[in-house]
DNA sequence: CGCTTTATTGAGAGATATCAATACTTGTGG
DNA sequence: CCACAAGTATTGATATCTCTCAATAAAGCG
């Protein structure tokens, strides 16, 4: 874990190209100035570093800036699941606000930075800047969203269907973020999409083979391509919403 | 949907047996008497009445004053599954912060009623009151907390050990709003119970019967009787809290 | 009191898990 | 730069849990 204070000037909010997924979104330019002297701390993490652990007092907030972690949430029993991935400009560690103390494992599937948003201090800050505030609670309120969707997957779809919507949610968000929508690396294992998606690895690894036999995907590896999004898009229950053609 | 105006003495935050569990958590009585102006709406609601839908704009958050609701988030093809149960003093409508409007359906289980909490002038007061603004991002981040546990359920657990987590949660619940933790009724159907825990209606039966032949509870329809907490608690995958004797 | 809804129980089918063997990747040291 | 080891992924065969279909029973409601 490798701390550096943020006096370089492209590590200031203001300048930073994340601005639009990240908390300073609406903000006014005199505005962002003041989250910029909030926000001054990173961490740079190495691939499987915890970033914070359950249990850890909760003292910041933190924004993905570049490369991508996995939060893990864990029963007393020992055994745990993957709960989210995250991408830059996302939001972690929220889930300690409750208790205090963070409720998850955040751990970095490859190397990573995240900003340090001191909460006390952006509390604070949240008071004085009203869009701040309310941007914030549409962060929290966007990640109740995500997780009751993904509740949705776990609770009513079968395997196929949970892998195609976790494939087409992945590539939406990197396709925000300026990426091509239908080719990208995986950052995370088989071991990991299954804990994620409530299945086993094996069951992953076939549902995998099986939509690229079908002509859904090209996979290598982590390497995927996506090839007919509407069949993907049918799959997780959803229409295509790049479609220009409607046909409902 | 039936309206009414608080101007009754005993419908005040200030007074409110809930304030416990409830927004205004922690604040002097002076500031709780600053709420008394944000919150004068009730909204009384008979069995299965909608209190806001998916896709309803968001003007208001809601807090249940007495009854059980539930919510639901459905895909597009027709799917829906039941979410969350929420009982009095539990904070509704947070979900359509982010998108400002509802992502799901808040339906009554049972008469109720909740407290109308208009969101726009509750964001003004929160930023006045550093104590509630806090209590605000608590309640955001429990929720978020709360359905990180749901999916641990969903995604890790069997549907006996969901069944029994589900009737602790339940447990817990009742018992910090004072109820007694081990007998109570149930509000919801076997059906909402089998959607909420993505297990069919009849394993929903089968495991509250096998739960009963092996004297883990009592049932008959909805009133249930938790017999061995223990058990129970072994079967979800948490040791009971309430165990004075500690043996790990 | 009969009708409709809700819940229970049984038998068989199906999806995914588990166990096991093999193949592929990646990293490391000679 | 190759060879081996350790981790990761694929594929097959079988087991198991839960679903589905079906029949019956019980409860709520007018």
């Amino acid at each position: 874990m490798n701390y550096s204070n943020s006096d370089s000037p492209n590590s200031k909010c203001s300048v930073c190209v994340l601005g639009q997924f990240c908390l300073p979104v609406g903000l006014a330019p005199s505005d962002v100035a003041k989250i910029d002297t909030l926000v001054k701390e990173r961490v740079r993490l190495q691939k499987g570093e915890n970033l914070y652990r359950h249990g850890d007092p909760l003292s910041s907030v933190y924004s993905v800036r570049f490369g991508t972690l996995k939060t893990e949430f864990g029963l007393q029993d020992g055994r745990q699941q993957v709960i989210g991935f995250h991408l830059p400009g996302e939001i972690l560690g929220l889930d300690g606000i409750g208790e205090g103390h963070y409720q998850s494992n955040a751990i970095a599937l490859e190397e990573s930075e995240v900003c340090i948003i001191r909460y006390e201090a952006f509390e604070d800050l949240a008071r004085q800047i009203p869009v701040l505030q309310h941007q914030f609670h549409r962060i929290l309120s966007r990640e109740i969203t995500q997780d009751q969707r993904h509740l949705l997957s776990l609770g009513s779809m079968r395997a196929e269907e949970r892998l195609a919507a976790f494939l087409l949610n992945l590539s939406q968000r990197l396709a925000a973020r300026g990426y091509v929508n239908n080719e990208f690396d995986l950052r995370m294992s088989r071991v990991e999409i299954g804990s994620y998606l409530g299945i086993q690895i094996e069951t992953v690894s076939r549902m995998l083979s099986r939509f690229a036999e079908s002509g859904l995907i090209q996979i290598q590896q982590r390497h995927l391509k996506l090839i007919d999004m509407d069949g993907l898009y049918e799959l997780a229950g959803v229409p295509n919403p790049d479609r220009t053609t409607q046909n409902n």
